[in-house]
DNA sequence: CATGAATGAGAGTTCATTCAT
DNA sequence: GATGAATGAACTCTCATTCAT
């Protein structure tokens, strides 16, 4: 419906570069706190100690901001997906997966509702393209780590099998963030994520927390 | 936000109960076609052919719409897993899944936005009583079901299992009902849901596109 | 820009007819006192004594408001028109624009910044179908009393004389309405304007201030 | 509304001049663009290529631009009536006419919306002061050239005559620009703008199309 | 003097909700 | 019970104006 998803205004200044870091992160705390209905704009200026003005001079629109956030997870899912990627030499699949899903459950679990809503309302947005921009980031990410562990993985095809994967991957941690089950612990639930993201990947994934075989008799 | 959120008045009479369906089947159609800020509740009343205030007799606002567009897809859920499940003994857990895999995706595809929005906006929306409460029949049957295939499932804590294999099961379905990956032919695409799901659950699933016996010696 | 020009509910209950012209008084005072952009919707609401919401119940827009606004003002005209078309067999030509002056004057004196707004800014509104259709009874009306005299008349195309004859009509009452000549008196100001409009009509016309004879052989 | 209407500082230096010019023109464009309330003070500085702050240092308010306007308009205006002016003797009063609404229409076909903006929301701006000291030389120049004329002219009053001459010219004109009459040929509309100017000055004007008996002996 | 980032009051418009009929 | 006109708080976004640099 609207048109323009991209800032007005690349930031060149470093004084606007803070300005723009500023609103973002407010706009974070408001999202968070009262989904994308529930947040307004005068608050976001509000919690940036702005005006209204100035977020409209670096976002033109709401969705903007919401795009905005969006570019921001994604930035921080690359940089992980990075750090486990230069390790993945000295990395089994198992030790990699379980690396992604604690560090990733560490990020949803500061801003649970926003993941939440970046992964539900966005989509809604238009601007498809700014949004698979960002978000191939990620996949080809994802793509690549796979492939470094191609040995192991029994899917033959890459990319179906990253989509899968990065399905259940983000939906399992914000479920786990969000609405973790009753009384299992964290690493368990960190361990069945894992289990599920191998199963499918490597079929040789399972319950071995028992290191002893048969779990049921 | 607002506290009430079941219906004022059960509807005992027939032609109540005719009104309500009505109205939920409404809000339906304008919920999947609008999001839920951009569905208002007058359009909900026009397109069940109703006054506001007839909807305002029977959901107390806005919210208890999308409650009862939960627990009809509940209902929808919970009818599909029945006749699975009164199947099972004739079916392997393979063929179960793949059969559920395929309704759902059928059902998903009728009214791809409202499912994301119940997934996604629903949580936010306060007085989680209800919502357990109907979801907790999705969650028994689902358990009900893994627990008839135990002999094939090597995850030890069926609850964790049921809660797993559920929030993936939704996502995938989700996710390919809304934004398939491109180029994968439908049968790919339930092929691997069903793939991951069983992966977790059964550590023997595969990829059996490749005809091949014997997946493991 | 906008769309809908047209009321969205055409007011068949007494009530609401009344409510309607309610609102249409209170913009006609709102925007006579302020002009199109100092008026300011809840304004009218305000001095209609309405909420802002029933104002948008039966306008869509801002703009409508000045449309109808508009509206009312050329059935004005029209009831003027047919009256002095009424005893046009009685009237001479002098006769029945002496008389349309004196009562166009006296209308545009009770509101003459929202007259010259309706000239002005209204062209700049879309929908110009609206207009003209609303305007068009104006022009015919005029026409039809131009034709009942063609026998006086010079000019001989009677479409561009009633164009021309309207234009000078509106713009000399405006003027005489709004910024009248320092000092002079109001009959000598009807007066030049019916000279205005006779003279380029019938060419007979003149100042008769002076009875003197013969202005020319 | 505001009280300032006059340049904050006289631009002394050529520079400055050259700045005031290159604003002005670029408030003509935005204005005629866009209309009063549709232009925007940091739209005239970015088209003029100066910052908004320099719109300002000459300008103490948006409503300065239009008085500048109003000014520059009066300027063409009376430059054009002193040409026809200082042709006077050799000019007969109709050619004298003839002249004047041919340039008059060049120069409001330029702009018109502006014109119109100029006639309909200057009166609506308060400082009637440097409004009417800038017109007054228009007034002026025009009584000049009628008094030049006035063998011709059968108005006693010659202060009303300008006045009204002015208002038809300037309706008439904005009218052609504007919204001409369909099918009109454009000559065609100059003689009738010229007849009704004439008819009211010397009664002796007339449909002169059917070039037949002399119009004049 | 020039700049343009920042301001923030204010405007148009929507829509969940009420309640007199 | 049903109706739907009426309400009005609240929201997004604009833009005239200022002032630190």
């Amino acid at each position: 419906m609207k048109s323009p998803q991209k800032p007005r205004k690349e930031p060149r200044q470093a004084r606007s570069r803070f300005l723009v870091e500023t609103i973002v992160e407010a706009a974070a705390r408001v999202f968070d706190a009262h989904g994308y209905d529930g947040a307004n704009t005068n608050e976001v200026a509000r919690v940036a100690g702005v005006s209204v003005g100035s977020v409209y001079q670096y976002f033109p629109n709401k969705d903007a901001l919401v795009t905005a956030l969006h570019e921001r997870h994604v930035r921080h899912m690359v940089r992980i997906l990075d750090q486990v990627d230069a390790a993945a030499g000295a990395l089994s699949l198992r030790e990699a997966t379980e690396r992604l899903v604690a560090r990733s459950l560490e990020v949803h679990r500061t801003e649970p509702r926003l993941q939440r809503l970046l992964h539900a309302d966005l989509p809604t947005l238009e601007q498809q393209r700014a949004l698979s921009e960002a978000s191939r980031a990620v996949l080809d990410r994802t793509r690549q780590l796979l492939a470094r562990h191609s040995a192991e993985i029994v899917q033959p095809d890459l990319d179906l099998a990253t989509y899968v994967v990065l399905r259940m991957f983000e939906e399992l941690v914000h479920a786990a963030a969000l609405d973790p089950p009753p009384g299992v612990e964290d690493e368990a639930l960190r361990r069945a994520i894992s289990d599920a993201l191998l199963g499918y990947l490597t079929r040789a994934a399972g319950p071995t927390r028992a290191g002893s075989p048969a779990d049921r008799p």
